[in-house]
DNA sequence: TCAAAAATCCCCGAAAAACGGTAGAAGCTT
DNA sequence: AAGCTTCTACCGTTTTTCGGGGATTTTTGA
């Protein structure tokens, strides 16, 4: 029995090529493509693949976001995530929301043929680069911050000082210089420059 | 005659969809493609097309410096950018250096033939949303940095501090004060926190 | 070749951040 | 009630940044 693919990406090209690397194979039937969020979930309303490829970047919803919500309606379907991008916080986020795959579009036919082979067989498949960028984000985790400490992080983001904020948030300069130095802390930032770049990479602003 | 058409692209997925989309137009003809900097200008010395899609990300060199350098040495190719982000910037960058249009990776087959018939006529193409962006641009302009500058940024972001920058890059406390100012004035922001948080949505570092 | 742009260097003083502590009060969990 | 986390607050010292300047050399582009 063929396996049944459908593809969740905002780039023609993109659907376009995956269309064309997998139309010989012939345990493959391309069932139909979206190209943003809602005519995905309007689409399996009707009929449910095996695999989705789904882009990480949709216009109108996040695919983790979709990810998600499409794994809580259609358990049986398995999700593959697809990204130019090879970082850690998207492959992890993505994999927490169910996802049984994630592969680069920079992937061969071959590859991409090994990631539906794998799902299908209820494993999970991470192609080379995402893997290596998977293990090395556990040995770093992402620090978990309180509530004011993310408040605080987000209007040192915004360029407000320490007494800025301070008034902003009702509380006294140390206070806020405390939560400062907690957060450097968690980070193991030397500095506000690197505390912005490294909480930013992990999407925390 | 058909027009022979080169791409430049690291993703294999959109390679392979740009041949599909092109394969059944008899006035092109697919003289072949790269995924790299380095081959393109490798294979230009054997033979030149006519038009080239190239994307601005590749792994070797920005698709902007490789457009420049490919039109000095070879005037009568007609460099069409090729790019996810739909960013001002990059447009802009892009056509300084000489391309002759840029069209988005969410393209429809059409308008890759109309920006390739274009082109060839020696005029410029810009896709809907490329132009748009273009017009927006004057709004919230990114900044332009230079070498050195974008140097002392990428440090800045890293957690080092001025003495330390200038150790590294054998210059004086002084001047790399300068270059931050520098920063801090082109990206209108009023601190170190509020450069990185800018320079990072903005893809600068 | 000549002007513009970039990179280099310096001074000053005020402001802010970084370092390294300590510690009480509130709130939740067991 | 004991223990934990979080939020709150303070102090003194050192380092770094920020906001004004001004100025020279090197590189680049037209």
């Amino acid at each position: 029995m063929s396996t049944r693919v459908f593809i969740v990406d905002d780039h023609y090209m993109v659907i376009e090529g995956i269309r064309s690397l997998l139309q010989d194979e012939k345990d493959i039937e391309w069932i139909g493509h979206a190209s943003n969020a809602a005519s995905c979930l309007a689409f399996l309303q009707k009929q449910q693949p095996d695999v989705i490829l789904m882009d990480i970047n949709l216009p109108d919803k996040s695919g983790i976001d979709l990810c998600r919500e499409v794994i809580g309606k259609y358990p049986s379907v398995f999700v593959i995530g697809l990204s130019t991008f090879n970082q850690q916080s998207f492959i992890q986020k993505m994999m927490d929301n169910g996802a049984s795959g994630y592969v680069l579009k920079n992937a061969t036919q071959s590859e991409i043929m090994e990631a539906i082979h794998t799902v299908m067989k209820g494993k999970t498949y991470l192609s080379e680069e995402a893997s290596q960028s998977l293990r090395k984000m556990n040995e770093s985790d992402i620090p978990l911050l309180t509530r004011r400490e993310k408040e605080v992080l987000g209007l040192i983001a915004e360029g407000l000082t320490n007494s800025e904020i301070a008034q902003k948030l009702f509380i006294s300069v140390a206070t806020v210089d405390t939560h400062r130095k907690n957060l450097l802390a968690k980070f193991q930032a030397k500095n506000i420059a690197s505390l912005i770049r490294l909480a930013m990479q992990n999407q925390l602003i």
